[in-house]
DNA sequence: TATATCTATATGCAGCGTGCAGATAGGAAA
DNA sequence: TTTCCTATCTGCACGCTGCATATAGATATA
């Protein structure tokens, strides 16, 4: 989930399957400002809900699936330079579920809190199992 | 990827599809005692890592995949009482994964502090976007 | 004119991870 | 004998992701 490297060998540490948060990133962003696909690729990837630059496909199908679940809605915009492209805008459903979404994240924060304390704790003092 | 419902009915909203710290909660666990899977179900289950109880042959097979990544180790106990369980225990490689969980989820901490920021700034001032 | 590039969206495909259902099996209780 | 609890695992279907690729308008370049 990181890409910084393709083929892990045997041995090396794998990486950290954490997925991102571009769903509520596109419900935060659209929660200000309406835009289309190809302009939300861009900010996704200079925010820091990424790691790296997001696919365009992935984001693509996020933003078609949102749309099915009513979190968004879609018009088509004919501008007079470049393709046609798709306008989109937040649901009162899409609020809704960005209400949700804070909520979620409060608590993950406060389930990563728990966990960083842990882990901190475990790291003052001796490990208890036996490995070298 | 959700779970929680079966038939989402058209219009209900969307469940938050936030993968759960089940491989973190398990190197966690595993750092401070070696223990078998079902005790460590049980142990999961009774964490604020995870919202809803864990499916069980989910766990055994981050267990299994955990292995095989050279993260945990097992060995048969052939105990006195009940059928023969698998005991985990961590190694060295899954002490350096646990180190990077907590990297990453500080990590985490910062992008979701971010989030809420944000989203509190948006819901204090007016929404841009002409829903409703 | 032909070619390449940027904008903009979308599909096909393979692979992975999950959840649900169910199999297997030892041991204890009814 | 049946049932239940402990304990682990497999099969199957589904959903999401990333990569490659297709399409298409428009603009720059040779």
């Amino acid at each position: 989930m990181n890409g910084e490297m393709e083929g892990r060998a045997a041995g090396e540490p794998p990486v950290m399957p954490l997925e991102k948060l571009t769903q509520p990133a596109i419900l935060l962003l659209l929660a200000q400002n309406k835009a289309h696909g190809y302009e939300l690729i861009q900010k996704l990837n200079q925010m820091e809900f990424t790691d790296g630059d997001l696919d365009t496909a992935t984001v693509y199908r996020i933003l078609r699936r949102m749309e099915q679940e009513g979190l968004l809605a879609s018009n088509w915009e004919h501008g007079e330079f470049g393709p046609a492209r798709r306008q989109y805008r937040l649901t009162g459903e899409g609020l809704n579920s960005l209400d949700e979404w804070a909520r979620t994240l409060q608590a993950r924060l406060r389930q990563i809190e728990t966990f960083l304390t842990l882990y901190r704790h475990i790291k003052k003092g001796p490990l208890q199992n036996g490995q070298g």
